[in-house]
DNA sequence: GCAAAATGTCAAG
DNA sequence: TTGACCTTTTGCA
């Protein structure tokens, strides 16, 4: 479920467990295999993410990982079990495996490329120092709509899909919206709050967006149907309202929304809806 | 047994 | 703006 909190929570247990040893890197697959021989053996320094992209740290080669819509890691204790099917990339240490199927990119990188990828990508919200200026400084000059400008890795990064619909949801704001027509304190309002509920993603593992509704209750647990406003609810209605959540295609990516919370600018007009 | 869908990005035109 | 691509899982016949 590659959002921005998974890639820092692989991060941080890649590195808890693989830091400081030699690791056996394979690709049982072979799409991956010169790439393996570059580090296989060597000493793992951490793991790091970067919105969506994470960095494993060998010496000066850095293996870099981009899940993509499919890409899945699978870890567990002990032996590995048989490499099967399509496996892009496994780590072994003592004790440690991890297998990566399905990645866009997995890929052995010099420094000053993984420095240049880094270069391209706007502040990620779980990161120790976000500069969330730097994202308003594009929005606010930019003509596209608010809901696609949140996607934009450029802009900002970690965020996909359902947080873009969530976050618009929660601060009450209509996803056609030119970014340069958000205001400030909505951006700031909107940025403190994504930083909240990613937090709350990578501590739980899931994407929670409807927590203080919940408030109060004794068990802090919400099922699945619950935890989000508009994300994949396209006709049920809106929580807050009853109004029948709406969904279109925005760049490819299914957008919903509430059109009554989240009145202003319409979509443009219907020609063709999947 | 097969089609469709799924949390994303890039490049061709 | 559109399609290609990475793979697994789910749902329907």
């Amino acid at each position: 479920m590659p959002e921005g909190h998974t890639l820092h929570g692989l991060a941080r247990d890649q590195t808890d467990r693989f830091a400081g040893k030699r690791v056996q890197v394979s690709s049982p697959q072979g799409r991956f295999a010169e790439g393996a021989a570059l580090v296989d053996g060597r000493v793992l320094d951490s793991v790091t993410a970067h919105g969506k992209h994470l960095f494993a740290a060998f010496g000066e080669r850095i293996v870099h990982v981009h899940l993509g819509l499919f890409g899945k890691y699978v870890a567990g204790q002990g032996s590995p079990p048989e490499a099967r099917g399509a496996l892009r990339m496994r780590w072994v240490v003592d004790g440690f495996w991890t297998d990566l199927r399905g990645a866009t990119a997995c890929e052995v990188l010099t420094p000053a490329e993984a420095e240049a990828i880094l270069a391209r990508l706007g502040p990620d919200p779980l990161r120790r120092r976000p500069n969330a200026d730097a994202a308003y400084a594009r929005i606010s000059r930019s003509r596209a709509p608010i809901a696609g400008l949140l996607m934009d890795q450029k802009v900002l990064s970690g965020v996909g899909n359902v947080y873009r619909a969530e976050i618009l949801f929660r601060h009450q704001i209509a996803p056609y919206l030119p970014g340069r027509e958000l205001t400030q304190d909505q951006w700031a309002a909107l940025w403190s709050d994504l930083v909240t509920l990613m937090r709350a993603g990578l501590r739980t593992g899931r994407i929670v967006t409807t927590l203080p509704l919940h408030r109060g209750r004794r068990s802090g647990y919400v099922r699945a149907a619950d935890a989000h406003y508009v994300y994949r609810r396209t006709g049920l209605p809106c929580r807050i309202c009853g109004t029948p959540v709406a969904m279109r295609l925005l760049s490819l990516r299914k957008l919903y929304w509430c059109p009554t919370c989240q009145a202003g600018p319409l979509p443009p007009p219907v020609s063709h809806q999947v």
